[in-house]
DNA sequence: TTGTATGCGTTATCAG
DNA sequence: CTGATAACGCATACAA
């Protein structure tokens, strides 16, 4: 198992013809005889010969690799988000990479040393500093996703200011007065503008919004946990709007849980579309972000090559409010 | 963006050292005098000089990194498998490439071209074909993970005879006479074992087991497809054991949607434990395999090196059945 | 302690 | 159409 690999030189030798020649018939270019190619090929399928990426990568000055950095792969959104980087990656020929940060102190030097790895790097918003992630930049190619641009970097990102349209809808459209927020924008660029669109839009509305997010997590867990904090007083805010659907699912278990009526009682709404928020009694609802075109979009940019005159710096995909039971529509 | 990265040959030119100097004040090893190696550092430093990973990996012939292959980014468990193993990799050092396999005809051949950038793979139990499986081993060091060994390939893989202690436990302890069994055993040794596992405590039971399993995917929606399959007709199965916590959770969704109590109407099993699993209603019994863990010794065993003599050829975690409501247990 | 020279596996540029 | 040879960026045995 695992044995020697044949090198060029090798298959050369036993082919009687020289290692460009052996280069050229296993990369199918340039001109060579029909009985020449035939002999090559034979030889290489006979030893089953297959080039080295490092040795080609090498001389290439190109990895033909592509990698992604993110917190970590909890839930959904994240399987979405690497499985349609990968996907579009893989496609385009290029090999991926991953590297989840966990909160570990050493992240920020892990994704520094990959960066001689790959021929470009896909940041998740808000996993490493800022000053590590320009640094980066000036070692190859990067894009910041969820995020917002920084000086050369480009980003790709979904609209987080439909959140004020949602905030609009339980507000004026069901006559909400008081919401809470469930999220923290600290260290996460999407949540950040979340919170934003959600104050804007009690401004427009001249309602007072809440003084604070209530700052948990981003796991169903941690929607739990927030379900005890602002459910447990008599007077608890009619709606709740979270950073996420997996909050937002966190929210709603911990609500019905407490024999709360949703969204007779309160009032429960997301961001994502996640596949359960659509199963659970009363439907989520939400704002649908394309997830997986986020990463594909990525993998094609990072691909394409990000810099240069007259490139992409921003993109920004559209997202939809989607309205099932859990803000009080039918 | 992306600039040119400066080489060994431009560092040592500018400190006034040799390549070799450079290198070995870079890798921290070898005898440097203390003024000579602060004056290489500090260029180092100055210039943010990196040591490109390719030309390392050609000179020392390794790459330092590993891969794992797998079906597709669905659900938790392989999040958390995937992740178990990204840790443990990163924490050890080594970077990591992942494929998607996705169901894609050329699958295997990007399975085989990624030999050639990694020390070694991890593959997914029936991700793809025998045949590349023993090709692939024989050019770099493969894990089987979630499979069975096979010929000189070791794997990893978790205790899925344990389905047999739940299967005793449906059909003793409750007494349940008609069970179901939904997974496809085609193409997931996983699936395979459960199933026979579910066969074995049949006939120890002399009870007769169904003919077939009902053959579904391993999804949420497959789930409620499998509980629109079984639990039409009046005369539906007793219990429902699922290869996998996803599609009992979507039987349960399934059979709720239907109006059936569960468990009076119909008991519902799955195996995982995914935290999903703990927090419906009722609780779904289950079998609890440490898939993080299961990731974990993957990434453990292709660092330390697979092959040679006495390695070891099969690890089995140990599983544990998790009884909560969904079988009738209080 | 430091430097020189060679090799790692490929591609690419020239000659022939 | 084919081959010799020089990069590519680094590590390392060997020499000084």
């Amino acid at each position: 198992m695992g044995n020697q690999r044949l090198t060029v030189r090798e298959i050369a030798e036993l082919a009687g013809v020289s290692i460009a020649t052996v280069s050229r018939v296993s990369r199918g270019i340039g001109q060579v005889s029909p009985e020449t190619r035939a002999r090559v090929e034979r030889v290489i399928e006979e030893h089953g010969y297959r080039p080295s990426q490092l040795g080609r990568a090498l001389a290439e000055r190109k990895h033909g690799a592509v990698a992604m950095v993110f917190p970590g792969l909890s839930g959904p959104y994240f399987s979405e988000l690497i499985q349609g980087f990968e996907y579009e990656a893989m496609e385009a020929g290029a090999s991926v990479h991953i590297v989840g940060t966990h909160h570990r102190a050493a992240a920020d030097d892990d994704v520094l040393a990959i960066s001689g790895r790959v021929d470009g790097i896909a940041v998740h918003g808000g996993t490493i500093q800022e000053r590590t992630l320009r640094r980066l930049a000036a070692e190859v190619p990067v894009v910041v996703l969820a995020g917002r641009p920084l000086d050369g970097i480009p980003a790709v990102r979904a609209d987080n200011s439909r959140v004020a349209e949602l905030t609009r809808h339980l507000l004026l459209d069901h006559g909400y007065r008081r919401l809470a927020f469930v999220g923290n924008p600290h260290g996460s660029p999407d949540v950040t503008e979340r919170w934003e669109a959600f104050l804007q839009a009690h401004r427009e509305a001249k309602v007072t919004p809440p003084k604070e997010p209530l700052q948990v997590g981003m796991q169903q867990s941690d929607g739990v946990i927030a379900a005890g904090e602002l459910l447990t007083g008599r007077r608890h805010p009619g709606a709740i709007v979270c950073a996420n659907d997996e909050t937002a699912l966190g929210v709603l278990i911990g609500a019905l849980g407490r024999g709360l009526k949703v969204p007779e009682d309160v009032a429960i709404t997301g961001f994502d579309d996640v596949a359960m928020s659509s199963l659970v009694r009363p439907g989520l609802t939400t704002i649908r972000q394309p997830v997986r075109e986020l990463g594909a979009v990525t993998a094609r940019l990072l691909i394409a090559g990000v810099g240069g005159p007259g490139a992409v710096m921003d993109t920004v995909l559209t997202t939809e409010l989607v309205l099932r039971g859990s803000c009080g529509c039918p």
